[in-house]
DNA sequence: TTGTATGCGTTATCAC
DNA sequence: GTGATAACGCATACAA
């Protein structure tokens, strides 16, 4: 065989090449790459010595095919942007490699693109996770699929964060802070926990007897919270507060009225939604809510992986629940002049190193 | 054959049921699925007729086992907290899918479960971008090999940011507020763009007649940040200017300063790297450095594609242009009195949907 | 244009 | 405890 300039091979040693050099059976050399107990402690170090000689990696489409099982869980986003889907799929990446399981990943940005990616996805792993997009491709296949943040559905396992009533009690606060002409900023229609966002601020004004306004529609975007904050500016939006369905939006909109020299939250309360990183370090710092997003993440790779093996035979649901966190932007007295770092969020010890 | 509840068969069906129902031979559906030029138009919809029919989904794993070829790219990152990570990722995923070619995340926390994580991964895909880790476990291997954001190394691909010539130029605006007692914080042993960044630093006191002070030692961390607030607070550390590794410290610090009333920029000049989000939002504007995140994640991607297919024999070294981009926090007076959202990274237009 | 047959590199089921 | 050997599901060279 001949090697290249760095002196490796420039093809993959295989399974045989091991077993011929360890002078033991393929099956042998299998056995022991599965740490089979069946082996005898010499022929194991035979086995281990021939591997490290060889370089030998096994490939992981033969044993996939061997074993029908790949080994890997799918995740499909609609995008990568803000730290919301960072953090889940760090979570998701997190237990599917403590479960010995492999991650890949499809951003399923234009709808036809992204077919034939999940499509060509399902044909690589066990099972799929799937956030904000739809799955009706996925339906009839035999895969194992978990919905993340989905709809209710009783035949597929769904992983969500409690929207309707932190939604409530969001805009019960802002309500207590004397505020009555209350805007909803975002989609309702672009994804089912905005939905359910939206109908928590329904639901908080039919119980103080108001009259809710229709939704201002804006997607997720500092864009076009720069574009709702002109609106109203202008005059051409009335309110009073302004319940928003992100941070991104939240923050865009209050930097576009403060720069206009709105007071919020004298003039305006805004809010936002998922307790992202700016809005703890802006003043006013902002009124949001904080989900579990690490926990979601973790949970859909766990609950998949269970679906896979078997140890999970009927789809289940699961809500995990939200934490309102009060900041300035609501009308409430800042607390600090400073961000609050010393959040549950910040997972490490301080440890500082000076020399 | 039987099924579910829902109707849907419980096991896959192979390319044999396929070929089957369709009346041909297997090589045919391959063909067919392949996109062959080589097959009547007759036929060819008689087999996607049989494939719409057994909801035929192929395997992945005897694909890639024939055809040699996983059609995946592997992407190891050391963790995927910030925005740098996920920026990263989605610029390596999106260019990976107008490629045609999957893509396996491992993010390698602790070294000891990483390694046998990045050698599953080597498995499964063709080749391996790496950030940040440390790929010895590679070099043997047969696997293509693809280096972000690291050392200079001639016989493997790598992809880098420009650091030195920009922290030089960053430090030298530091510099000419008057500054003279400046501070690096951040470790330039950690990874090789924060020591090129420090040997920027470094430079620039060498050009200025100046001499530079040691690191003072920080991981990229919030909490990091505010220990070092500390620390110059306590007076442990004396300095007019703060040249931070990353913007999350730079910012932790910033505020960890402004809430004990230090003036920033008044007092203190603090600039940082990387251009986040939170850097834009925070009074005063964190005066750092942009970095074309999502183009690196691209070009990883790209070359190694080139370089698993052979469109590219011989390892190169990219150099990415990086953009100082001065805001209020170095002494500079701030342009606006809210974040510059007009930014190119706003990748969308404006459109705001109202009713 | 289509079919036949072989090989891809494992795992797993048998024997021994 | 170990060794043959048959799947595993597909791509592809070669025939027809």
């Amino acid at each position: 065989m001949t090697d290249d300039a760095q002196g490796r091979p420039q093809v993959a040693a295989t399974i045989y090449a091991v077993a011929d050099r360890a002078r033991v059976s393929i099956a042998t050399v299998s056995r022991v790459l599965a740490g089979s107990a069946r082996v005898t402690e010499a022929t194991r170090r035979k086995v281990l010595a021939a591997v490290d000689d060889l370089d030998y990696l096994p490939s992981g489409a033969a044993r996939s095919l061997a074993a029908r099982r790949h080994h890997t869980l799918g995740l499909v986003l609609p995008e990568l942007g803000g730290p919301y889907y960072a953090e889940l799929l760090a979570g998701f990446e997190t237990r599917a490699a403590e479960l010995q399981q492999g991650v890949m990943l499809v951003i399923a940005g234009h709808a036809r693109a992204s077919t034939s990616a999940v499509r060509s996805l399902a044909t690589r792993v066990d099972g799929i996770a799937v956030l904000g997009c739809d799955l009706e491709q996925l339906r009839a296949g035999t895969k194992k699929v978990v919905l993340i943040a989905g709809d209710d559905d009783p035949d597929v396992e769904v992983i969500a964060t409690e929207n309707l009533d932190s939604s409530r009690r969001l805009t019960n606060h802002v309500l207590g802070h004397g505020r009555s002409r209350l805007l909803f900023v975002g989609d309702p229609g672009a994804a089912h926990d905005v939905r359910e966002r939206f109908d928590g601020f329904v639901a908080a004004h039919v119980g103080a007897g108001l009259e809710p306004a229709q939704p201002v529609l804006a997607s997720f975007r500092e864009s076009e919270g720069q574009g709702v904050a002109e609106r109203i500016i202008a005059g051409d939006l009335r309110a009073d507060a302004l319940v928003c369905g992100n941070d991104e939006l939240a923050l865009a909109i209050m930097a576009g009225l403060l720069r206009a020299g709105v007071d919020v939250p004298g003039d305006i309360s805004v809010v936002g939604w998922d307790d992202v990183m700016t809005s703890r370090y802006v003043r006013p710092g902002l009124t949001t809510v904080r989900q579990p997003v690490r926990d979601v993440g973790a949970l859909a790779a766990d609950r998949l992986h269970q679906l896979v093996t078997g140890a999970a035979r009927e789809p289940d649901r699961h809500v995990l629940p939200t934490e309102v966190v009060i900041r300035g932007s609501c009308g409430c007295p800042e607390n600090a002049s400073a961000p609050d770092l010393d959040l549950p969020t910040l997972p490490h010890p301080q440890k500082v190193r000076v020399r």
